[in-house]
DNA sequence: CTGTATCCATTTCGATACTG
DNA sequence: CAGTATCGAAATGGATACAG
């Protein structure tokens, strides 16, 4: 048998061309899926903002997922975090260039959903009485 | 006192002016952040497939995982489920027009976290290391 | 083939208390 | 003001077994 008839057994653990991505792309949607990371970058669109201030303005969270979330998207490079060292301390957070740039698609997605919210809450109750 | 003169005392628990919608923008957007959701929604785009069909397709997925996020999906109106009653039985799942727009957003998010990955695990190496 | 039911480990998150 | 630390409740998700 000659080197060029030789079958080479397919590669199974390969389900798609661009599975490499699909992970680490993830992990980009999982930020964007967290609960109160697009609360944050919606209120940082305008500008900078303390600590408490972004507190009030989000309503229901807590001060220790504001810090989490916080976090996460300065690690991820999407917020920058600058500290005054006056007392009392002062911390302002505000969007990177690649926050903004994130913000655009996110805006649109929110945009849809404003816009859709009456059919799929619709489409939601209509579920739900089915199945009693 | 005149009535003009009259104080209202404000009102505390309204945040901002779209707080009405927060809520429910944010269960559309959950749905969105959802781990699975959106790539059984990319799944979806070309037409509709079985179900084990996606379970292949989406490679880490588990049985329970699928069927969840397909009742969810179903649920907001945004894929059909159409049973075929032959033996061995068959179900396809097909994006709805709401899902095919809402398809659109989330691509256009797909994309960005495509092209902005290298910054983003950047950042997050460089954050890393800094904090040991 | 297309699910449902159950169990169990892990993760997530809110409440609370405390620090510089 | 801007966090950190700790705890327990709840949600999440995988593995497995079983059913129509």
């Amino acid at each position: 048998m000659r080197p060029e008839n030789i079958r080479v057994p397919a590669l199974p653990p390969m389900p798609g061309p661009d599975h490499g991505d699909c992970k680490a792309v993830a992990s980009v949607l999982a930020r964007v899926g967290d609960k109160w990371s697009v609360f944050v970058i919606m209120m940082l669109i305008d500008g900078p903002r303390r600590f408490n201030e972004l507190k009030r303005m989000i309503n229901g969270i807590s001060q220790r997922m504001l810090t989490l979330t916080l976090r996460g998207l300065e690690r991820d490079g999407l917020v920058t975090r600058t500290i005054f060292p006056t007392i009392p301390p002062r911390v302002d957070y505000e969007l990177t260039d690649l926050g903004r740039g994130l913000a655009e698609p996110v805006k649109a997605l929110g945009e849809w959903a404003i816009a859709h919210l009456p059919e799929i809450e619709g489409a939601r109750s209509k579920f739900d009485t089915r199945n009693e």
